[in-house]
DNA sequence: AAATATTTTTAAGTTAACTTAAAATAAAAT
DNA sequence: ATTTTATTTTAAGTTAACTTAAAAATATTT
């Protein structure tokens, strides 16, 4: 498949994952640079190919093998990212830049390799979980936004969900990463701001930051 | 750059470099596998763009501009293939398939990590120069291909010139590997075909392989 | 040196992945 | 409920990287 394929139905898979906004050609064209009417015919293409369900003005679906194949570019991924980030001096954005890239041109074979020498991680280190080669992501995940936490429990944090420079940066500098504990101290505005405590100082975040960093509770 | 263009450019410095083909068109397709109607076509661009020098009916040959870039593309695909041959359990054919893809989605930020993490390699597991950051390769080639060697030497391999699995299976089998020490027993039918030793072993090999095993002689 | 074969070039056409502009439809606002 | 706004779709066109077929030039053979 080629990269622009690739990249169509990874968009789609995150966007249905993740993202709030409906999964429609023009979301999906705005997050891949392209134009509506690129998008359209790339959705009409690829349901002809029977990865994804297509009716016209109706959402976009990945079908069975569509997801497949999302899951198989996401593992390719997740593992770049896991081997650059164990291998080399690079931050969290840096190896996802990369990683954007490799995902592309990584044979399954190799992919093993990789996941092998990293012995069979489940998570990479933004704390995304890496799929198996069928696909299948088996990990639980009970992890909640810290937009919605309590003040005054503890949490370790368990996602970094983004791909922002800027947002690393900000991670980098206050030690938030993947693992680390932090505690809520307080929440303001009805969450819209959340205080914490992290290696004895405290950062005040607003809900851009909270609603992409994900944590557990520690009991 | 596209990957199309990057091959071709690549496609001529190696023919240039090694293969006694002229440098044409014609077989520049061959070994791209495309039509010569389409390497001429591309070579008339990539000379609009300074990175050859084109001239009806006459061979091809990359500029200043082309070489640089033929050399960092190689020094990609020969970064990729000592990473891989070190973290994994692959044969040399297949990271070379490998680094073959990896090198068109590689920065040149990366680039340097990989070089930084095995240590600046000045070669790599075939024994092939890893050019430098600038496409420099400082270090001087005296080895010699194995059907130029006289009977009764000793050698280390230093080179194994050739893209070609079963070439890569035989080594493998019988332990021709960068590095390995040799003694030329015989060389039959005005170095047609040459009888060696190795590891207690004798084989017999033929042009097709004397010609791209190169050594160096040990006093 | 002429005839033949091979290679290179030109010409015309295809496909994937885009674009812009206009028409059709859906969603939002009054 | 109707109008306005926004989105999606269609239509037509572009570019890169190919293809095949025929013409032009070069190489090889006799």
């Amino acid at each position: 498949m080629s990269i622009a394929v690739e990249n169509f139905i990874k968009a789609i898979y995150k966007n249905d994952k993740h993202d709030g906004n409906d999964t429609k050609p023009g979301n999906i064209a705005k997050k891949l640079g392209i134009s509506n009417a690129a998008a359209t015919d790339m959705a009409k293409k690829l349901a002809s190919r029977d990865l994804l369900n297509y009716e016209k003005y109706q959402e976009l679906r990945l079908t069975e093998k569509g997801s497949k194949m999302a899951l198989n570019i996401v593992r390719k991924h997740r593992l770049w990212e896991a081997l650059l980030f164990k291998l080399f001096d690079m931050s969290l954005h840096e190896i996802h830049r990369e990683a954007e890239l490799l995902e592309h041109q990584t044979s399954d074979f190799l992919a093993n390799k990789i996941s092998a020498y990293l012995g069979n991680p489940k998570f990479d280190p933004h704390g995304d979980p890496i799929p198996n080669e069928s696909g299948e992501i088996t990990t639980v995940d009970n992890s909640i936004p810290l937009s919605k936490t309590q003040a005054g429990k503890s949490f370790v944090i368990s996602r970094l969900m983004s791909d922002d420079k800027e947002f690393f940066d900000f991670c980098a500098l206050h030690g938030l990463k993947y693992g680390n504990r932090i505690m809520v101290t307080n929440q303001f505005q009805n969450n819209k701001m959340t205080q914490i405590s992290i290696n004895h100082n405290t950062i005040l975040l607003n809900e851009d930051f909270t609603n992409i960093i994900y944590v557990n509770e520690i009991n």
